[in-house]
Order: C-alpha cells, then sequence, then structure tokens
DNA sequence: AGTGAAAAACGATATAT
DNA sequence: ATATATCGTTTTTCACT
C-alpha cells in the first residue's frame, strides 16, 4: 500500500509536520519536487488526513481529563449523541458495541465543571466516569503492517 | 493565559499546521516575523507540544477500532503496564481511577489480531473490548477558557 | 511586542530523463 | 516516477520603534 519512502515521510511528518520538504527530501534521499508529488498523492488518496497540532491542555487551564462511559436510556440515544457533541470539553468519543454505547474523553478545568457536565446527561444516560491519572501512552502511529 | 491572537494562532494550526507564516500573519493582522516570534514563545512555553498528522488508519491497512480497558490481575499492573507499551497496535493509553486500570485504543487489521493480542494480555489482566462502530467526535480542540 | 526591508532559504513549475 | 534549473515566494535576520 505504502512503499518504504511513503511510509518515511509519513513517520517524518508524524513527529514534525511542519517538516520542509527540503529537509524531507533530504531525510529520504529524494529531491524535494518528488516528495511534494508524494505528498500530494498520500493526501489525495486520504492517507493524510490532515495536519495538526499537540496541545498541551494544562497550558490552555485544563487540570485533567476523563474517560466516561455513557449508556442512553431507551430512548434517549439520539438526544444523548446530540448533547455530547454540543459540549466541547468532549475532544473525542466513540460509539461502540456492548453495554455501554459511547466511550467518551473529557478535557476539565476543575471537579465542579464535570459535576456541571454530567448533570446535564443524567436524565438521559447512565454515566460512568474514569479520572485519568497519567496518559501511559500519548498518541501515536500504529505500525506499517506488511502486506 | 493565552491572549486572543495567540489563541487564533494555535485555532489556525490546529486546522492546518502546515500552514504558511505569512497565512497566518495576514489571518489574524500581525507581520510575518511577529508571527513567527509568537510560535516560538508557544512551543517555548509548551503551549504547543508538537506539529503532527491525522492519518487514516484504513489507509494503512487498519479496519477496525477497538476500545479496551484493562483490569491487571493482583501483582501485575507493572507487567501490564510494559505489556501495553511493547504493543505498537495499542496507539493510546490512559491510567485511570476506578476498578479498571488502563482505557486503551487499538488499531486493528482483523479479528484475528485482536484476538491474540488479548490473548497475550489474559494471562496477567482481566479485558473488556469494545468494538469502534463510528467516531461521533474524532478530537477536537476544547474551547479556550476564559481566565 | 511589534514593524519593514534585505538576505537567505524554500517551494512551485517547467523541462528532461 | 524522478531530477535539475529557474523563478517567484516565504522565512529569517536585523535595525528601529
Amino acid at each position: 500500500m505504502l512503499d518504504a519512502i511513503d511510509e518515511t515521510i509519513v513517520q517524518a511528518l508524524a513527529g514534525n509536520a511542519r517538516m520542509s520538504l527540503k529537509e524531507l527530501a533530504h531525510h529520504v534521499g529524494l529531491s524535494s519536487p518528488s516528495v511534494s508529488e508524494r505528498l500530494r498523492r498520500l493526501e489525495e488518496r486520504d492517507v493524510i488526513r490532515g495536519y495538526t497540532l499537540d496541545v498541551n491542555p494544562k497550558a490552555l487551564g485544563y487540570q485533567f481529563q476523563a474517560i466516561v462511559r455513557i449508556r442512553p436510556l431507551p430512548g434517549q440515544l439520539q438526544a444523548v449523541q446530540k448533547l455530547i457533541e454540543a459540549t466541547p470539553e468532549f475532544c473525542e468519543c466513540d460509539k461502540v458495541t456492548g453495554e455501554d454505547c459511547f466511550v467518551a474523553r473529557l478535557f476539565l478545568q476543575s471537579l465542579e465543571q464535570l459535576d456541571g457536565i454530567l448533570d446535564r446527561i443524567a436524565s438521559k444516560a447512565e454515566t460512568n466516569t474514569s479520572i485519568v491519572k497519567a496518559q501511559t501512552i500519548r498518541r501515536r502511529l500504529p505500525p506499517f503492517p506488511a502486506e
């Protein structure tokens, strides 16, 4: 699917998405127009979806994070999903199989804020909240499977 | 903590981390040297931790994701954490309060792969796996709290 | 902190292999 | 699919506010 050069490019950009074409080119041993073309194709093929930031939540005033499992009450699934999406402190949310319907990540400034957010959900869903004590793995690329 | 201009810069880069200084500068109404200096300081202050990629897991051959809650057996906490870290398909892992000790995200090519990975953990921990059916919220910046 | 102007580095494009 | 050469643009540096 991806050749070794594409993999190196993706890995390098995952480490620093602002790396210049020139530096990338040097890194993989090609010319910059070649790398530019490869990048264009990686985007076109939707391998690279976008270039984004790793922001420190603490620097924005978020003191901690929580993982919340959410099980909507009967008939409330749509309403709960809308409420989650409309609550900007939910920064990640997956709809999953099993008893819990959603698993979401909350950014929080205080326990009071957590309480306020959960209160608004309480009438529509059961929730189960775990406070994040440490981030053992903080977002990483999976391996490139041999194909 | 951050002034309005820094916020605009961070938001713009969260949308496209490869945006040029010139475009950023135009966007916030400053000159490029000013934006360059602000960026330098945002990095120095550890507000911006890095510039990274949004990669499409499917394009790498990962057919689905799973959220796994992991509860180490007595005395196995360290061993379990090491095992998780050493398994590259775990792309995210938080250590949390509550009965489950870890909540992790797995990238998977097949159900067989899931089975293999869970088998290796089974002797050291109880696991509870939810397959991701949809990503309701796919990583977003929290709001900038007024301070 | 911020600017504007010059110098240096970079990226886009055209052409060729 | 890649490289080299050219050219317009962007980034950096620096003197100044």
